[in-house]
Parts: C-alpha cells; sequence; structure tokens
DNA sequence: CTGAAAGCGCTAACAG
DNA sequence: CTGTTAGCGCTTTCAG
C-alpha cells in the first residue's frame, strides 16, 4: 500500500525577478491625469461635483497605472477602516460556516471587508484575535465566546462596537443576534411527542453555555406540561460536536438500552448519536428517533437525513452583520434580535409506518 | 404545525447611552506616561531600547487608557498591513473551510489577519473582492478563481502577493501551492482496480478546471496501463457538489444500471453519488464502490463512510499562507509547491467478504 | 536612551 | 468645479 501516496514533497522556484514595483499612489494618478490629488480623490469617490471632463481623464489615469487606493490610508484619515471582525469558535463547523457565510454576505454588499478568526476553543487564542481586531476593525461580531467578558467589555468602551451572535455575552453596550433557544428546545419536545415515545433521553450542550441550558430548559418544561418527565439517567451533557453526541449516545444506551427517542441540544450531536445509535444495532428512525436544533445543511445528506429545529444560522449571521454595520457605519443604537426557529422535519423523526 | 415556529421576530434597544468614546491615542500614552509619543513606539514594539522605567509607565498608561494601536495608521505609515485576504469560491464546502482554517492558523500563529472573501462563483463578485483584497492586504490566496487572470496579473505586477491555492492561475510571479490532482486520479483507479470492478464509472468535474482535467487523466491512464478502459457512457462531468454527484450517479444508472464502482473527481461529489445509488436501490459498497476526492471531514460520517484521496486541505492552506507570509513579509520569491496526496480508505470501498 | 520632526497615502475643510 | 492645505495616528530618521 506504500505505492498509495505521492511522493514526499514538490517544490520549484516560479519566477526569477523580485519586481519590487510599489502600488501607484494617488498622487501619481493626479499627476498623470494633470489634475489636482483631492479631484482624484473626489472623482473615485463621486462625493463632490467632478466635470465630466476630469472624471474621464482621471478614470483613464488610474486605468494606465492599476491604481487601487491604499485603504490603510483611507482608513487613516477617514477613520473608519470599513471592515469588522468575525470571531467564532471553529469555522470548520458547518454551523459557524453557514453564519460567516451570511456575515460576509451582507459584508460584501455594503462595502464592508470581513476578518475571520478561529479561535479553537482557546481563549488565550480568543483573547489575542479580539486585541488584534480593536486595532484593525470597526466593529466586531463575536459568537460563542468562551472567554472572559471583561475585554470585550473593555473593547466597547474604548469605541469598538460589538454584536453578539449566537450565544449572549455579558456586555454592556453591545447588540445581539440571538435565536429562541427556549423555544427551539420545545418545539423539539412537542415534536418527539408527536410521535409518542416511551423513553425519551436528552443529550445537553456544555453547561456554561447559556444556549444549551435555554434549549434544555424548553425541552424540560414541554415534557412537563405534557405530564412527562426525564429520569436524570437519561439526561447528560457533552461537548457540541459529533464526537460529544457519540459518546453520550453510547452512555444513554448502557444506562437505558430501551430508549426510543434522543433529543441533542445541536445538529452535530444529533449526527453523531445517531451514528452511534446505528452502529449499536438500532434504527433510526424505527427503535428510535433522533432529532437536533440549528439546522446545518449537512441534515439533509447524514443517512438518514435529520430532523432539526432550524435556527437559520445563515441569517443569523446576515442579521448580525447587518446590526453591527448598521451601529458602525449609522452610529445605530445597539440592540438586541431574537430570530424565529422552525421545525425542518426529516427521515430521523419519520414514523416508519403504523406505528 | 404552526405552532411549531416562534414568533416572527423579536428586537429591543440594548443601551440608551451613545458613548461615543474614542479610542485612545499613542499621543495621549505618551501624555499620561509623560514620555515621548516615539517612546511609546519604541517601547511597545520592543524596537529600539528603551530604560525599564519608562516602559513600565508606558505599560501603565497603555493598561489604564485601554490603548490598542490603530493599525490602519501603522499599516499607512509602515507600509506593511499585515493582512493577508482568501479567496475561496465557497466557505461553507468543507473543503474550503478546512483550507482557510488552515491559513488562518498559520495567519494568527505568524500574527498576521486575514480577510475572507466567498465568490459563490460569481465572476463580478470576485473581480469586486479581488480589487478591494488590494487595497487592504498584502498579499491574497486565490483559491479555485473562475475569473480571467488578468486581474490577478495587474495585482502582483502592482506590488500584490499573490500565491494560488488549489487551482492554477495563468499569472507570472504568483507564488503557488497545489496537490499532485494527476497522481490522485491514478490512486483511486489503482485502488479501484484492486476491488476487481467489472463496470466502472468517472465522474469528472468541471471542464474549465485544470484539477478536474487533471484528475480524470490520470485516472484514465491507470485503467489504461491495467488493460482497462472507460466507454464514453460511464464517463461524464457535474458540478463539484453534492447535488452534481447525485444528478451524475442518476445519468450513469440510466445508462448503466450494472455500474459497479464509481470514480468521483471530488468528495462532495462522492457524498450525492453514494446517496443516489442507495436511494435507486444500490447497496454501497457490497453492489458499487465509490470513491472520492479530497479528504474532507464528513467523509468518516456519512453512510457509509467515504473512501478518498485525501489532498489534506487544512495543510493546502497552511502551506500556502506560509508561503504568501514569506512572500510578503520576507521578499521570498514565489514558488511553486506540490502536496502529495494519499489514499484514506473507508467502507465506501470496502470488500464486503469473499468477493 | 530619548524627543522633535517629517512624513505614509489619503480625505476634508477651505478658498478660489 | 478645482486646488491648496492640514492633518488621521502612527513609525522612523535624526539630533541630542
Amino acid at each position: 500500500m506504500e505505492s498509495m501516496s505521492t511522493d514526499r514533497y514538490i517544490e520549484r522556484v516560479t519566477s526569477r525577478e523580485a519586481a519590487v514595483r510599489r502600488p501607484a499612489t494617488i498622487r501619481e494618478v493626479a499627476a498623470l491625469a494633470g489634475v489636482s490629488v483631492s479631484t482624484v480623490s473626489n472623482a473615485l469617490a463621486g462625493r463632490r461635483s467632478v466635470s465630466g471632463e476630469s472624471s474621464a481623464r482621471v478614470r483613464a489615469a488610474v486605468h494606465r497605472l492599476g491604481y487601487r487606493p491604499d485603504g490603510a490610508a483611507r482608513a487613516a484619515r477617514a477613520q473608519t477602516r470599513q471592515a469588522i471582525g468575525l470571531v467564532v469558535p471553529d469555522s470548520r463547523n458547518p454551523f459557524f460556516a453557514e453564519v460567516a457565510h451570511g456575515v460576509e454576505a451582507v459584508a460584501q454588499s455594503l462595502g464592508w471587508a470581513v476578518f475571520l478568526a478561529s479561535t479553537d476553543l482557546d481563549e488565550a487564542r480568543e483573547a489575542d484575535y479580539l486585541d488584534r481586531m480593536a486595532g484593525a476593525a470597526d466593529g466586531v461580531l463575536v459568537c460563542s465566546t468562551s472567554g472572559s467578558p471583561d475585554q470585550v467589555q473593555r473593547m466597547v468602551d474604548s469605541g469598538i462596537a460589538v454584536v453578539a451572535c449566537d450565544e449572549r455575552v455579558a456586555v454592556t453596550g453591545a447588540g445581539g443576534v440571538f435565536s429562541d433557544d427556549t423555544a427551539a428546545g420545545r418545539i423539539a419536545a412537542r415534536h418527539i411527542l408527536t410521535r409518542a415515545p416511551r423513553r425519551i433521553a436528552m443529550i445537553c450542550g456544555p453547561e456554561h453555555l447559556a444556549t444549551a441550558r435555554a434549549r434544555r430548559t424548553g425541552f424540560r418544561d414541554e415534557l412537563q406540561a405534557a405530564g412527562r418527565s426525564l429520569p436524570p439517567w437519561r439526561s447528560l451533557a457533552s461537548d457540541y460536536t459529533i464526537d460529544g453526541g457519540r459518546w453520550a449516545a453510547d452512555q444513554i444506551l448502557a444506562s437505558d438500552p430501551r430508549v426510543d427517542a434522543v433529543f441533542c441540544a445541536n445538529d452535530l450531536q444529533a449526527v453523531g448519536a445517531a451514528q452511534a445509535l446505528r452502529q449499536a444495532g438500532r434504527q433510526v428512525p424505527a427503535d428510535v428517533i433522533v432529532i437536533g436544533i440549528d439546522g446545518i445543511a449537512w441534515g439533509e445528506v447524514t443517512e438518514p437525513s435529520l430532523t432539526s429545529v432550524t435556527r437559520d444560522p445563515h441569517r443569523l449571521g446576515s442579521e448580525a452583520a447587518r446590526l453591527l454595520i448598521q451601529m458602525v457605519g449609522e452610529g445605530a443604537q445597539p440592540r438586541e434580535i431574537v430570530l424565529p426557529v422552525a421545525l425542518v422535519e426529516r427521515d430521523s423523526t419519520r414514523r416508519s409506518g403504523g406505528d
């Protein structure tokens, strides 16, 4: 099987010339166009009226020189970087990838750039990133931070706009876009009850996340409202990951082999749980139904496809970006937005026949 | 089912105070510390020797004021933004998400920021992004661009470092990090042949991508070397997406229901193809084996788990970022790096028993 | 070891 | 409609 991998590493130099050509400046453009620097600036920004004659010559010069305004210089002078930062725990997580895409889509359409930062759940990295963003962006979007709110509070206090997304952050003066996590838990419970299960289990998210607690509360409350309760040994917490879900499902199976419904606080856990369940010989949904929360796109690809209470991650991101840009660009008040959630029913809770 | 979605939208204002506090400047720090601006600058950068006394006072002042150097001003003066741009077709695609994570990890460790841009395969957006990055970043990493190379060439010519990643770009003076796509195709073929299939099919990527063509060539060549060939009706191209794979698999099934091995030019297609195959009543791998290329993490989660020739997307990104930062930070020559690929065998090509 | 002064490339008054 | 003039906040000579 050793022929099954290519050789170590190939490398070759591509060009022989250093070509330390520096970008053209606005002054060069002005000189070539035979106008003043400010006319170039105005022509390019369309800020003040410039004669057709002049702007044509400017355009020509810009084109000939391949001129691009220097964002840094502009930012220094105009006191706006036209950039926002986005801090997520892990950009590979499909939920945050979707959020990031939403952020980026509206930022792009509004002419803002976005810095991406993945903390990988490392507090030191998070602190470092936040620090850096404070110096490079006009505002930052913080998703599910694990660190202490102090640093974020200091950012807000020193004039950097902050919008929290997904998970609340204890900071005054920050905006926020969240989903109705309690409702998500309730909806999941209601849907599960519809299938008349006898033995329900619950896989929660990390205890330190308020969103995880809210989902649990919603789920529990709805169950109790229906006169059902959850024995403690069928309720446990794990990471918001596929592995976390696998592990939790195995635990549940060990303490109650006859479980026939499992609620997961997020989709990744649900994917892992469903997999573990199948590997333990259970049919999903015939023997056990599984439901998650989040609404990641991979939910329709897994086997079976995953029923989920979607939080519309793309919209979470786009709404958050819109709010942040309003705050930073138009001086809008920070506010809090709670987005609705909705059930997306797929195979993992499908009634298989006459049950 | 209407109770299965939360109310429209909730919103409330979070703070009543505008608090237009502007960030502290280096001058304020200097004043508070009782030293000059340049001493503050030097103390902070550790560039020139500063007495312990002074730097202590500076540190204190920085802390008290919550001072953060303004990146834009620094960039304007020092002529380095310490930022790179990353342009990908779609940041939600797990392959590019992984690449992005690799890029970001090394950028972060080297003290560079990264701008993320998803073109969504829209040439206008790509052009817009590239343009913007030219003004905001010191260099840009371009993954699988669809647009014309002219713009990228102009960027290089005007002093913006460029590194292509994954897909080559016809530009002189750009660096590049690629994987050995031909080898990937060959390895896939060799592995498939190991299973002694009778009717092999091939799902290629978009014809306009050189990587797609190379994978096809590698696959074909290896087949021919083994004295096998592929009837044209069992070879077709589709998008590098799950849907593309689904569609292609359906086509193949229609023209040859007895196909028992399908090679896909990327993992997303393979996931889609496997799904379509199963939905058409075929067992994977018992009836048909499926193999992809890329090595996305979701390959181990799908049912069955996916055999793939991995290109190690994370490393592709980290290597590309390292090269770009060397070019832009240390004036390194642009060069071309070709990374090895390797077979990762999973269930989708597993021999089920004695076959 | 420190400070004064000169800009980075750009925008934004302000006069013409 | 246009040009001149001050800076943005920072780094970086250059003298002390």
